[in-house]
DNA sequence: ACCCTGTCGGGCATATTTCCCGCTGCTTAG
DNA sequence: CTAAGCAGCGGGAAATATGCCCGACAGGGT
């Protein structure tokens, strides 16, 4: 434990890095070298800064963190990045670590599931905060749909952005890919997950929690 | 700046709290008298410390903010509330002030919005973050819900059935018309609803209240 | 080197959407 | 009674989107 380790923070709530940034502190071996407060900061962050240990949110505008993962690995495939979600849903996690995170930690967890995370990732272990752990093993045992699963990290970005309603042309736009080949993508997605329909893809995409259903409802009065 | 300010933390995340605690400490005249990580803590928080600000977030498991929002200003109907939340959606924030809030902040504002809605509220002003100003003017010139009304009877009936991802062939069975017709009833209803997408009009559906949630959701964790 | 998978997009036949139209039947007002 | 208005129904035709195919290319693993 003599060496520091460095940490870059990535996340759009500032408060929240404030967080990070108090927590943090009470670690003497830690320090916190650069912040980000979306996916393209990030990269060119990291390029500049080369921290040991990244800790990030997925869930940000614009490009998301996962893609942010996959540039960062593309361009350091020993980069350590330790994503921090508010999801509890384990699939964000399953895709997170496909893109190249090497632990998954929610924040609800207590603040020292981080740190112990931090210590983990630094060694090149890989970790899971318990209740994903086990999310994850549930989801194994048959349950549900972990459907979701059989999507490639780009096919659950851009579905994620589908189902916000968001129009073909701004994910292309987003993700600097042709219109084209998100309208594959979006029939590929409907296809994995086996419905033909866009209403049924949002259906979908509420039970397995990955629209947030916070974000569109409130009414009643 | 004589008197200290007590202050109250409610937020499930603890990282956020951390923030919070050491965003508020740089303050001379603000301290943190409590904390709870959900709405029913908060409440009996709130009787026990007497707070002059509470500082809550909405999204929270269990019984979630807004009804501890309602909760406290029952007990103390001078309760001084401020939200602060991931929510960019407007009306989470006319949810949470007609609950009783005194504010709302969103937690992408920079933090020194914080800390001027405290000392807003502390003399009775009323706040919103400058992003949901902004997006409840728009709304106001926009949408409303009820758009509804516009629709016909029979258009209502078929927009409830198309929202339950029943193919238009069913649709026209049920309703012994032609496939055509429902073709062109969908057309309609997205025209007159103002929106282009199936996603776009099954988001409207659960924001109206139209597609019962409980139907498909199956909820937990 | 080789295969395998992921990503990206072109091509193209088919289906759907979009918008127009005309028809019916029911109400309401003049 | 009669015209006007609106709801409902559905055909037609052009514009788009979808469904499914393909090939290209990059990176990883054996």
């Amino acid at each position: 434990m003599s060496k520091t380790i460095k940490i870059m923070l990535v996340d759009d709530h500032a408060i929240v890095r404030e967080g990070y940034r108090s927590l943090l502190q009470k670690q003497d071996n830690m320090r916190v070298i650069a912040e980000a407060s979306d996916g393209a900061q990030a990269y060119l962050s990291y390029k500049e800064h080369s921290p040991d240990i990244v800790i990030m949110d997925i869930s940000m505008p614009g490009q998301g963190g996962l893609e942010a993962i996959s540039r960062i690995r593309q361009f350091d495939s020993e980069a350590k990045i330790i994503v921090f979600s508010m999801h509890q849903n384990p699939s964000f996690a399953v895709q997170a670590t496909r893109a190249g995170a090497l632990a998954y930690v929610t924040k609800s967890s207590d603040p020292e599931v981080l740190i112990r995370a931090i210590y983990d990732v630094q060694q090149g272990k890989y970790t899971l905060s318990a209740d994903i752990a086990q999310a994850l093993a549930l989801e194994k045992l048959g349950t549900d749909s972990a459907a979701l699963d059989q999507l490639t990290v780009r096919e659950f970005e851009i579905l994620r952005m589908l189902v916000e309603a968001k129009p073909t042309q701004d994910i292309a736009d987003t993700l600097n890919i042709s219109p084209k080949t998100v309208a594959n993508a979006h029939y590929i997605i409907k296809k994995k997950l086996g419905v033909t329909s866009d209403i049924e893809l949002t259906h979908l995409a509420i039970k397995l929690n990955i629209l947030d259903l916070l974000t569109l409802s409130t009414l009643e009065s």
